[in-house]
DNA sequence: TTTTATGGTTTATAAAATAAACTGATTTAT
DNA sequence: ATAAATCAGTTTATTTTATAAACCATAAAA
């Protein structure tokens, strides 16, 4: 009947962060932080989630002088969204 | 750009619980834990927050000499439930 | 050179989800 | 008749999460 919802995405700033990664390719925290709306303290903790289950790749550079840090989404994240939304369908109907 | 996702119903459990609500109008306690495979405990107290919020309304009486918990949606609840879907849809192209 | 801003990370706290344990009736079996 | 099992839940305890607050290092501005 209804699906999993995996927990990794079913929250509203992975899930943000993923929506955007997914349509953009690449971002940085500055990027994300933004369009998000969120804190730097949680966005933090978020990327880290994310990165660890590998649904994102985490770069840590810099840009000139001052530090960047890059996102983007893999190809396991890519399923995992997908999949995410097609478990979302048994709940709402889309 | 992103829209803020309903807490109460951002929730796996409760979702379930108000997506088969929406459709089915009326359901008991037995129905509901049956359909979303939680435990009783679990489902107690999401439906308590359901109530709480106004989202259901729920009715303790009894079915011959069981008790019987019926829960039926209740117009707030249908608003909050499609204002979720479409808060959604800021994170996911549907 | 002190202050302020940038780009984060770490730690603390509050809130949530969930299961386990419990309650109080009702059957069922002995 | 009574002990055991089942039903329909509720309450309480525990683990996980989400989130913000506090912090840190470097760089730019005053």
């Amino acid at each position: 009947m209804f699906k999993e919802l995996d927990p990794l995405l079913h929250s509203e700033l992975r899930l943000a962060i993923m929506s955007l990664l997914i349509s953009v390719e690449e971002a940085d925290f500055v990027y994300l932080k933004d369009q998000t709306k969120s804190t730097s303290g949680n966005l933090s903790v978020q990327i880290d989630k994310l990165n660890d289950a590998g649904y994102i790749e985490v770069e840590r550079g810099f840009a000139g002088k001052r530090t960047r840090t890059v996102c983007k989404i893999t190809p396991v994240g890519v399923k995992a969204f997908e999949a995410y939304v097609e478990s979302l369908r048994s709940y709402l109907n889309l």
